[in-house]
DNA sequence: TACTATTTAGAACGTTTGTTCCAAAATATT
DNA sequence: AATATTTTGGAACAAACGTTCTAAATAGTA
């Protein structure tokens, strides 16, 4: 009937989100937009609806790789070695991507005041948590943790604890420090 | 010879900073701070310079009183008494305001991108994690944190904890839920 | 009281913002 | 090959942006 889209919809967002990433939201134009996903005007009103709409997509988007990043990075023979290994894998993509987490960045600069941006980040944190709740109920039972830790609560404090690391990272830029604060944390963890 | 200031610059000053705080860099107007600081434009170019001038003036004035606070919040007869003290006094002062950390806010939003800021943010953050090193050295001295412990290593990591609980603060909205967090990490550090 | 330096209020500036619209180009089906 | 439907590029829009400017009001000095 008509002609198809000449554009994979999924790849262009995701050039919108890299860019929403490194520049936040407020600080990325439409202008920006047209250039770095290479699409004009109408196309993205037409495919994405406005700018934030776009935006929540993208969120959308970054929350559910991150969480299947996590899960991926959950390797090992024993539950805290999976633990072990998530942290390690997030201290790794930030000093290699030089990238702190999109949603935290969005959590400070839109989720006081947007709520649904609030409502993506804080599902996918609450996703991420219970992600870690589970491997170190699971620590628990084959005696890695000590019977007196409450698996909910070090699993509240170790994702807390990424984002003290990427603060970290931006301030110190410092690969080594950020390692150290990981291998600290981790070390805290354990006894 | 000539008229004087009708309005004091540091009053009016610390009405554009809790707007800054509040929304953040790019989401404030110049139309929004004419109205909150109840300045003329003209007024607010001629004492403050333009609008990102103005912006790290109130980062300043923000970091000086912030680093103020925490000094004074470091009450008690021994060293762990004080740091657990100035934990205690940065999640009531979230709690009780609703607001968390500029600083923080700024580094998320600006730091990455504007060096000025960063500069800022970095130099409070390193005096504040200097304060806690002081304060954990005296603790080691003491005893009352075992010897082979690294007081730079802990305080970064304390530091580190504050930008973990007021993400988590921003999240859940949750006072008793950030309490729960900082008495965790007392006792992680004390052990 | 007259003078003068400065502040004041707000109009006005040129950009940039996010968004909409339209004519031309394009292609899967008939 | 003709048709129908959708995309495309870019012009056009009003509103908001940060900034500058001007004229009137003001108050300390002479």
């Amino acid at each position: 009937m008509a002609r198809k889209k000449e554009f994979d919809p999924e790849e262009r967002m995701e050039k919108a989100r890299d860019l929403f990433w490194e520049k936040g939201y407020n600080a990325t134009s439409m202008e920006d937009l047209v250039q770095t996903m290479g699409l004009n005007r109408g196309s993205i009103y037409d495919t994405y609806g406005d700018k934030h709409s776009l935006y929540l997509q993208c969120l959308g988007n970054y929350a559910a790789e991150k969480l299947r990043e996590h899960k991926e990075a959950a390797l090992g023979t024993s539950p805290m070695e999976k633990v072990e290994n998530m942290i390690l894998s997030v201290v790794e993509a930030t000093v290699n991507t030089g990238k702190c987490c999109m949603a935290v960045n969005s959590t400070f600069e839109l989720a006081t005041v947007d709520q649904s941006v609030h409502s993506i980040i804080n599902n996918n944190w609450k996703d991420i948590v219970n992600f870690f709740e589970q491997l170190l109920t699971d620590a628990k039972k084959v005696g890695e943790i000590s019977s007196d830790k409450d698996p909910r609560l070090l699993a509240e404090f170790i994702a807390a604890n990424f984002t003290g690391l990427w603060q970290t990272y931006i301030l110190s830029r410092d690969k080594k420090q950020v390692e150290k604060l990981a291998q600290f944390l981790i070390g805290m963890i354990k006894h």
